[in-house]
DNA sequence: TAATCTTTGTCCAAGATTTGTCAAAGGACT
DNA sequence: AGTCCTTTGACAAATCTTGGACAAAGATTA
């Protein structure tokens, strides 16, 4: 029988077998290779060791507690407690000189040593605000802030990853309206609710109006976040909201964030303006009396 | 009375029968064969063995238990730990009832099980496009769209953590062109690309021409990959084609991916037209030939 | 950057075994 | 006669085995 189990190709468990004597199978009769189950699990371990960057003479042959401690180690990384948190400046030179390794490390490194609520607000938000700035300036194009987004995002999800789901954590769904795009605030809303024992399900960018109202209800959420910046048409986005406040069940209050949020002018006390870091611990304190 | 009940050949029975002595059936007065219902049993077990990739020498005879065990030993992975992995149909499933806790951990549960490479071609990919699918003919929302992309750009961005850069490996930058906003594919287009030994660069989506022209240089890459779906127009997409390879370096290649890729009808050796994950691969090679 | 060495996967060949299908010939029944 | 089933022999196709050879990928060095 061929071992297709592990989708390891035949000729290369033949020089396995040949170069590192392992698997070494029982025989049938015949002569067949029988290979056994622990053998099977084995080589599928060490298929993802090598998918992560090992080199096969490194790896195969390794006992199962050793093959299981090298993906666990890299897949968490190696997350040096000390060290100094890179500045400001130096990552935004970092961006300039389009070294995307340096700034992956950086960040990571600055997310391992702050935490993910400080990383959020002392790194991530002030970071894509000077991005955006020097853009403005030409001091960076848009490339640099493509690349940022795209590695702060990864970050963020990173460390979105190691929160578990809490059951009776209050929920709120996160999106932004037709015609908004920012993902980015979107994704440092959830890390800062997941670490404040809220329960973020986001939705994407981009939705319209009636999908979000739908979600509320599949989700059973008790908030709506949204975020609200320069770009977005005011006028439809105020139109918007009025419409999901009368369709929303009324104990689900609507939290607007974002730069543009305040001039919206909308006066209900379901809705909640957010514009700093403390405002969305506000809203977070009044939803938890709310529940209690 | 032929035993048709097992869409076995009736040669190959009398073959079994010759050559391992099983089935051994009754017979009538004539001298006819006739099989009892546990030889029928036994038989359609003996099927489903050599579907899996037994040989019949070795299952044929044996008895029921062991033939069980057989099965049930390669249906539900090599291992009680490893479990099995999803079926795109209950994934769907999950997705229609706004359950994005299930979703998370069934995703995560697949790209454990499976590896990186086999997660994008075997669920990501084809989820993705039955749930697009799903939602054009009704069954699906937006919203659950919305809720799939996060979660898989989640899955997809934790897998890429693990992969460590490699010095001499080639580069790609993966972005798209204006109005393009498709970022899915471009990330399971990075992971396989890590997965096969390529560092991918991925700098976002709705990218201007002159910024990714700027971009390859500063991240000094080999290859342009552009994402091309039915929602981009395709006669500005072909114009900045052609406008980036005047600019471009020849040495750099452009990769175009996606549906809508073929329709550009760019006759150029620079570049690269890449439907299915087997043009990547051949894309790959081609870099790899090049480089050396 | 280029040259060199090591590691590693794939391909090839020749031989042994396994395995499905075909063909021929005979018997039983309609 | 015609049909169906039987037994037996033969054989080609597929799959496995052991090795050798080689080119490509990676690491190392100058």
């Amino acid at each position: 029988m061929t071992s297709r189990l592990t989708s390891i190709e035949l000729d290369t468990l033949r020089m396995w077998e040949r170069r590192y004597g392992f698997p070494k199978p029982e025989r049938s009769e015949g002569g067949s290779r029988v290979y056994s189950e622990s053998d099977v699990e084995a080589l599928n371990l060490i298929r993802r060791a090598l998918e992560i960057g090992h080199r096969p003479g490194d790896v195969v042959g390794k006992p199962r507690a050793e093959l299981l401690e090298l993906i666990a180690a890299t897949s968490q990384g190696p997350s040096p407690k000390t060290g100094a948190v890179p500045t400001l400046e130096s990552l935004i030179a970092v961006i300039g000189r389009d070294d995307l390794g340096a700034l992956r490390s950086e960040l990571r490194q600055a997310a391992g040593v702050l935490g993910a609520k400080r990383f959020v607000t002392e790194i991530a938000q002030p970071l894509a605000l000077r991005v955006g700035d020097s853009w403005v300036q030409g001091k960076l194009e848009v490339r640099h802030e493509h690349m940022l987004s795209e590695c702060l995002s990864t970050e963020l999800r990173l460390l979105m990853s190691s929160y578990e789901e809490r059951a009776r954590a209050p929920r709120v769904l996160l999106t932004t309206l037709p015609n908004e795009r920012h993902r980015l605030g979107l994704e440092m809303v959830e890390v800062y609710l997941a670490v404040s024992h809220v329960s973020p399900r986001l939705l994407g960018v981009d939705t319209p109006p009636e999908q979000i109202v739908k979600a509320a209800h599949g989700h059973a959420v008790d908030a709506v976040g949204l975020l609200v910046t320069g770009a977005s048409d005011l006028k439809a986005t105020a139109k918007h909201v009025r419409w999901m406040l009368a369709e929303l069940p009324r104990r689900v209050s609507i939290w607007i964030g974002g730069g543009a949020a305040p001039e919206l002018e909308l006066d209900d006390e379901a809705v909640r303006v957010i514009v700093t870091w403390g405002d969305l611990d506000g809203a977070i304190a009044a939803l938890r009396r709310r529940a209690a």
